[in-house]
DNA sequence: CCAGTTCTTCCCATTACTTCA
DNA sequence: CCTGAAGTAATGGGAAGAACT
């Protein structure tokens, strides 16, 4: 426990002051403080801020006098009272900032002289290096946050990019797998009256009747509403049967002559794209409902 | 050499106090 | 003047490792 190490501290600064000559009775000073006793000075910028008021050069300030005055006026009351923290001086920070700066581990040597240097209990010193630890890695804690904050927004970004270019995807395949439907259902001999017996043939087999409607415009292009909702159901038992396009009744010919490269155009000429994936429709009829 | 004890330092959670809006 | 929030010095407990017995 640190309570231990206390009088440790102040054992080896004494230790060390007794080793060395430092004027104005600073041992005394020193061997007074006493830890969770009162301090004997309370100084504006440092609870024992012993620097500041028995330094060599502060003997000599107009305002030493005044503030020993004070000082010996509250010395008793101080001794009953109970401890008041003070800050550490603005000067006593940048000085243990700069400190930490070189290393965040504090040396028993360390420690030693920049309490000696700061005019601080040595106890003070390690006090102040473990609360600037943990206001460091609080600070870096808070600084990963931030980092894997965003990089989980632009993941997040990501994903949601992707589930429009899936639903994308999805309405892609429900308008090729209708377009084979039709095909399936028209009479090669009154190719014109087929398209319309089947729009209404398939009236139970899709949500949309006029999504249907709109597969062949007048220019006789196939084009769909993605926009639409669409039964992905339907389009399960739709792919399944599409394979029996290719059994059909019709002749070759007859094919080729209602729907022209249809085939080259839908299926072969299919492009790997952000929509397909380099995959063959068949294909993914397969992997995009599992 | 090993086990037990003590010492030292660290981290963490918390408290106590100061400062400021 | 009072008050709440934020910042920080200080405390206490537990863990780990080194030194000692």
């Amino acid at each position: 426990m640190e309570g231990g190490s206390v009088d440790d501290d102040s054992r080896m600064i004494n230790v060390l002051l007794k080793d060395e000559t430092i004027p104005c009775n600073s041992e005394v000073l020193d061997s007074l403080w006493v830890p969770n006793s009162p301090p004997p000075f309370h100084d504006s910028a440092s609870m024992v801020n012993f620097e500041n008021i028995r330094g060599e050069n502060n003997t000599e300030s107009p305002c030493f006098n005044t503030k020993m005055a004070n000082y010996n006026n509250e010395f008793d009351e101080c001794l009953h009272q109970p401890e008041k923290k003070r800050r550490l001086g603005e000067d006593q920070v940048k000085f243990l900032e700069k400190s930490f700066e070189v290393e965040n581990k504090l040396e028993p040597q360390r420690k030693l002289q920049l309490a000696k240097e700061l005019g601080l209990q040595p106890r003070q010193i390690a006090i102040w290096f473990q609360n600037r630890r943990a206001r460091y890695k609080t600070k870096i804690l808070e600084k990963e946050y931030d980092s894997l904050k965003a990089s989980y927004d632009r993941l997040r970004a990501n994903y949601e990019t992707l589930c429009k270019e899936n639903e994308e995807m999805k309405n892609e395949v429900n308008f090729l797998a209708e377009k084979l439907f039709t095909r399936e259902n028209t009479n090669p001999c009154d190719p014109f009256s087929s398209i319309s017996d089947s729009h209404q043939k398939k009236s139970n087999f899709s949500s949309n009747a006029s999504a249907k409607s709109d597969v062949f415009d007048n220019s006789g292009s196939p084009h769909y509403d993605y926009t639409e909702g669409n039964d992905h159901t339907a389009l399960l038992d739709l792919t399944a049967d599409s394979s029996r396009v290719f059994e059909s009744d019709c002749s070759q010919g007859e094919d080729e002559r209602l729907f022209p490269k249809l085939e080259v155009e839908s299926f072969d000429d299919l492009q790997p794209n952000s929509c397909n994936l380099g995959f063959l429709v068949q294909d993914q009829g397969t992997w995009l409902w599992q």
